[in-house]
DNA sequence: GCGCATTAAATGCACATGCATGAATGGCTG
DNA sequence: CAGCCATTCATGCATGTGCATTTAATGCGC
């Protein structure tokens, strides 16, 4: 059948893809310009420090980052070797292990975030309204969440850093 | 300074960035299982086949896509290999070139857009209004444009395709 | 015309990613 | 409990990407 979309959707989709490369570019430049590893690491000490315990399973990290399993696998691996988290086994089930945060970890998490918080805040915060950074996010929910999974419990406030 | 961003604005970001990556990531893996190759070819080749000519400057397509110039120098080899472009040398200046598109380069662009038009109404059409996709545009431009440069003038109807 | 900064494009090298696969364990079914 | 499929994570290999540098040609100032 093939239906062809709308202009307007044509167009959405378009502005949706080239302004993200851009915008994610300026604050990933801005973190590298601080000295700070990528935001995939920011991320994912985020999520362990979210955790109660400080710590969560490689396949957790992987559903709430959006990445791939041998990625996320990978992004463990330097962690550890930079000593920002450890490798921790699972009792109850020896496939398994833990992930857990270190202090270290913790401290970049939050000094990152001081760099990241501004990037935001230049790029994002600054061109829009509060209202219309709202709507637009609304807008983007529709996109994103009848994709299949509802994967959105605690994204909705992922930055409450510090 | 460092201010910090209102939770609206970081709330817009963390939509944006993870609800680019799925949809993005949904229309790529519809292409690739009809046998295509990456979208970054499609770009590419759209962009050559809307020049009257047939052909640009690598620098010209290297604007028009968000890519660094290895990038789009190395995305050039490869269309080449395979018969969808060739690299012809510019008389005015010969430290330049030009990249001319092939008649299977734009056969294979149009028959890419049937796929990928339909994967854009799958993906995006179908879960937004025409109005809402129209707000969604308007709301994404001015996180765009104020970037810098202007650099839209042909990118509203890029797919205009077939 | 000569030196020199500038622009266009390619490339070597280290590192990251995608993909398929492997190895280890768990759990279900009969 | 035996067989078998599913889950969790790691890894080898080919391919892609980022970054710095190189090569080549231009234009500019003098």
């Amino acid at each position: 059948m093939k239906k062809k979309p709308s202009s307007e959707a044509t167009a959405a989709w378009i502005r949706l893809m080239r302004v993200q490369s851009r915008v994610l570019d300026a604050v990933e430049q801005d973190l590298k310009k601080a000295g700070f590893p990528p935001l995939a690491w920011y991320d994912a000490l985020l999520e362990l420090s979210r955790s109660p315990t400080g710590e969560l399973r490689p396949v957790e990290l992987e559903k709430q980052m959006l990445l791939p399993q041998y990625s996320t696998s990978r992004l463990i691996d330097r962690l550890v070797d930079e000593g920002l988290a450890m490798r921790r086994e699972c009792e109850s089930d020896k496939r398994g292990q833990f992930v857990e945060i270190t202090e270290a970890g913790r401290d970049l998490q939050k000094k990152m975030w001081t760099s990241y918080s501004a990037a935001i805040e230049r790029h994002v915060g600054a061109k829009l309204s509060d209202a219309d950074a709202a709507k637009l996010c609304g807008l983007l929910d529709r996109l994103g969440c009848a994709c299949g999974e509802m994967a959105a419990p605690l994204v909705k406030d992922a930055a409450q850093a510090r």
